[in-house]
DNA sequence: GCTTTGACGTATG
DNA sequence: TCATACGCCAAAG
């Protein structure tokens, strides 16, 4: 039962992806607060409003890889953006170890709770 | 109204 | 790493 500002939420929550650092799908629905929701992301990602504009590069797959069929404009482009930004991409893949939002520092940024207890 | 299609994710083998 | 399988579900046909 998807509501009208559920994309809303999605496009802000992605907007809020600090420059230099990277979500993934999943993360981002939580975020919208619509856990296990990750598909309807890339559904709103897809289908972008005209006027709104994005770092849509920003989101990756749960393992750090670029949704994209690899070699596809769309995904060069998005790899461009991302080295452009700072972030290394491997072979189509980001070290989410290093640009994924799971430091201390990320949370502070995002207010994002501490995991677990 | 039923089936197919995805910028997805987690779990197995 | 590849391959299934399943959960999820709005849109499109």
């Amino acid at each position: 039962m998807t509501q009208p500002d559920d994309y809303a939420r999605i496009y802000a929550a992605i907007a809020a992806i600090p420059r230099g650092r990277v979500a993934n799908y999943g993360e981002i629905a939580a975020r919208a607060g619509l856990p296990r929701r990750a598909r309807l992301v890339g559904y709103a990602l897809r289908h972008t409003p005209d006027d709104l504009t994005l770092p849509w590069h920003r989101v990756l797959r749960a393992d750090g890889r670029i949704a994209f069929l690899a070699g596809s404009a769309a995904f060069q482009e998005q790899h461009q953006r991302l080295m452009g930004e700072g972030v290394m991409v491997r072979n189509g893949r980001v070290a989410l170890a290093q640009f994924g939002m799971h430091h201390d520092l990320d949370r502070v940024l995002w207010g994002v709770a501490p995991r677990s207890k």
